[in-house]
DNA sequence: CATCGTTGATACAACGTTGTAAAGCGGTCG
DNA sequence: CGACCGCTTTACAACGTTGTATCAACGATG
C-alpha cells in the first residue's frame, strides 16, 4: 500500500507538500502538482483513513442503530439512510440490537465514543434518556420515538395524529368495533399510537373497549396473526383492526382468511409503515405512510448539524405521512 | 475522552503500564494492577479504535457489499452476517452498491484498502474477477455466484441443483407448460437457475419454450408481475411459474389473482430464499430455502481464515437448501 | 561472588496523516 | 538598499496506541 511518504519520494517533493494537494491546497507549483499527481496515478495511493481520522479527530462513520434488518421498515429506512449518508460522505455502521435493553446498551457501549462521528438510533427497549449517560458526547439523533421534553435531536413522524387518522378512516366506513394490535407496555410510539386511536374513537362517539386492545410483544407477522386469533376467538369479533405496523397486519390479515373471514368484507385491516410489501400483499393493505425519505434525509443533516455544532439547541423534526389507501379496506378486494 | 495518558497520570505509572494492563499482558505487580484498574474506571477510559488499529495494521471494521436492502433477501442476510461477525468482534459496514455495476465499482474503490479488514460481496451486474483488480489485496469473500475457475473464497448453494429440483416439483404436480422468471442477461446466478429449469424440463421429456421463458432485469415485486402479465397475455398461457426470488414470486401471484386466475389451481408458482414475507403471503410461497444462517456463518468465517492467512488457497463452500412446499402449490389453498 | 533468568517497569519510536510555524524565494515599495 | 509582502515549500510535532529495546531489581544457580 503506497503511503504519502511514497509518493513523495517518487515525485521528488515532501510528503506535506503531497499533502497539501491531495487536500486541494491552493499554492502548489503547477510543476509540482503535475509531478504530485503523476505519482498518485503510478502508485495508486488511497489514504489512510484511520490515519487521517486520528489526525483530524473525525472517523467518517455514523452508526445506525436499530431492532433489527428483518423488518422491512427498518430495513428499507437503512436504505434511505445509506444513501443520505454517502452525499455527506459518511459510511454508515448498521448496529442491530434485536430490541433488547441489552443489545441497545451493548451497542452503545461498544461503539466508544472513537470510532463514530455520532449515531442515528431507533430505540425500541432502551429509554431515550439512557443514551446521554451510555454514549457521552456522542452526537445521537433519535427516530420515531417522541419525547418532546428530552434534550436531544429527534426526527419523527406525529404518532397520535397518524393513527387517528387511519382509525377515522375505518370509522368513515362504518366499522364500529374496531380493534388495534399492537400495544406494548415499554413503547413510547405504542403508547402514542393507542392513544391516536383512543382519540378516534372518542370523536366518533364510539366507546374503548379494552377488550379490542390486543398487545404484541414483537412486531413481526407471527405476533400480528397470534392477536388476530385472540380477537376473533372473542364474543363479539372486530370488524376492523389497526395494526402498529404493516407486519402485525399481515399476519392479521392472514389470520383472518385462515379463519375464513373475508378483508376487508367482514374485518377491515390497516397497517403503518407502508413497506412495498403491503402494496403487493393479497388484498393489498391500507396503511399509514411515513415519508422514510425525508426521515432518512433530515436524520442525517440534525447529525451532521450536531456534530458541527454540539451546542446547538435540540431540535425536533416533524416529517409528513399520508393515509395510503388500498385494498385491505376498500371494497373492490 | 480519556487516554491512555490520562490514565498513566492518575494512577502514577507510565503509559506503557496502563497499555499492558488493558491489554492483559501478564507481568504487572498487582499492587499496580489495582491501581490501573481504578484509574481506568474513574476515568472511565475507552480505548481509542483508530488509534489502535493505525498501531495495528487492522481495524476491526469488514464491509457487506450487496445490492440493496430493501430486498428482504439481503436484509435477512444482512441480520445474520451482522450477528456471525459480532461473534468475531468485528463490525460490520453495509454498502449499497443499487446493483449496478457503477456502484459496485465506486463502493470498492472508494472502501480503500485501509479502513477495512476484508469484504463479504453479494455481486450482481459486476463481474467477479473485475474485485480483484479494483480491491487488490483486500481479503474478500463472494456470496451466491458461483464460478469455480475464479481464485476467491465463496459461498452459496447449488443454483443448478436448487432450480432443478424446484421445477421438478411442478412437474411432479402435473403442470406441462412450466414458464420461468427472472431470466437476465449478465446474472451469473440466473443463468445457473435457468440451467436447472431447462435440466429439469429435459429430464421430465417436456420441450424448454422460449415464450416460456420471462426476462426480469431488476428482481422486484413489480418486475414479477409485469413479467407474469406478458407470459398470461400469451396464447397458451403457462400452468405453472418459477420465480428466480420471492419478489417475484410475490408479484406474479398478485398479477396472475388481478386476472382472475387462481393459485395454484390455474397457474402453481414456485419462488426462491425463502424469505418470511413469502411464508405468510397468500397463499403462502413454495420456495427454495438456501440456509441462510449458514451462509453468513461460512462466509464470516472464510473471511477469518483468509485474513489470517491471505496465502491460504480459495476455498467454494457448497451450504444446503431445501424445497419449502406451501400453499401456492399445494391443493388445499 | 559472578552470572543468569525472571519479573516488572519504562523510554522511545513508529503507524500515516495533517496543522503549525517557519523559512526560502522573488518581487515591490518606501 | 533594506523592509516587507505573497507565494511555495518544508521540518516538526502531534493525534493515541503498541512493539521493541532497555533497564533495574531480585533470587537462584554455577
Amino acid at each position: 500500500m503506497a503511503t504519502l511518504k511514497d509518493v513523495a519520494a517518487l515525485a521528488g517533493v515532501s510528503v506535506k507538500t503531497v499533502s497539501n494537494v491531495v487536500n486541494g491546497y491552493a499554492f502548489v507549483k503547477p510543476e509540482n502538482r503535475r509531478r504530485v499527481e503523476e505519482a498518485l496515478v503510478t502508485t495508486g495511493y488511497r489514504p489512510n483513513l484511520g490515519a487521517r481520522n486520528l489526525r483530524r479527530g473525525r472517523t467518517g462513520f455514523v452508526a445506525l442503530v436499530l431492532p433489527e434488518l428483518v423488518v422491512p421498515y427498518f430495513a428499507e429506512l437503512a436504505g434511505l439512510v445509506l444513501g443520505a449518508a454517502q452525499e455527506h460522505e459518511w459510511n454508515v455502521l448498521i448496529e442491530q440490537t434485536l430490541g433488547t435493553r441489552e443489545g441497545e446498551r451493548d451497542t452503545l457501549a461498544s461503539l466508544g465514543p472513537h470510532m463514530i462521528d455520532g449515531a442515528i438510533v431507533s430505540p425500541e427497549a432502551l429509554q431515550a434518556r439512557d443514551f446521554g449517560e451510555l454514549a457521552p458526547g456522542i452526537p445521537v439523533v433519535m427516530l420515531g420515538e417522541h419525547s418532546v421534553d428530552l434534550p436531544m435531536d429527534h426526527v419523527g413522524i406525529d404518532n397520535v395524529e397518524a393513527a387517528r387518522a387511519a382509525v377515522a378512516h375505518l370509522v368513515g366506513l362504518g366499522r364500529t368495533r374496531i380493534a388495534a394490535i399492537g400495544a406494548h407496555p415499554h413503547r413510547g410510539t405504542a403508547a402514542q399510537r393507542l392513544e391516536g386511536y383512543r382519540l378516534a374513537l372518542t370523536e366518533a362517539g364510539l366507546p374503548v373497549r379494552d377488550e379490542l386492545v390486543a398487545t404484541a410483544l414483537n412486531y413481526h407477522r407471527r405476533d400480528g396473526a397470534e392477536a388476530m386469533t385472540r380477537l376473533l376467538a372473542a364474543a363479539e369479533p372486530p370488524d376492523a383492526v389497526f395494526c402498529f405496523n404493516d407486519l402485525l397486519a399481515v399476519g392479521a390479515v392472514r389470520a383472518a382468511v385462515e379463519r375464513g373471514l373475508r378483508v376487508p368484507a367482514d374485518v377491515a385491516v390497516v397497517g403503518f409503515d407502508n413497506t412495498e410489501e403491503g402494496a403487493y400483499s393479497l388484498p393489498s393493505l391500507t396503511t399509514v405512510a411515513p415519508d422514510k425519505a425525508a426521515i432518512a434525509r433530515a436524520a442525517v443533516d440534525l447529525l451532521r448539524r450536531r456534530v458541527e455544532d454540539p451546542e446547538r439547541p435540540p431540535e425536533h423534526v416533524r416529517t409528513p405521512f399520508s393515509l395510503e389507501v388500498r385494498e385491505s379496506t376498500r371494497g373492490d378486494a
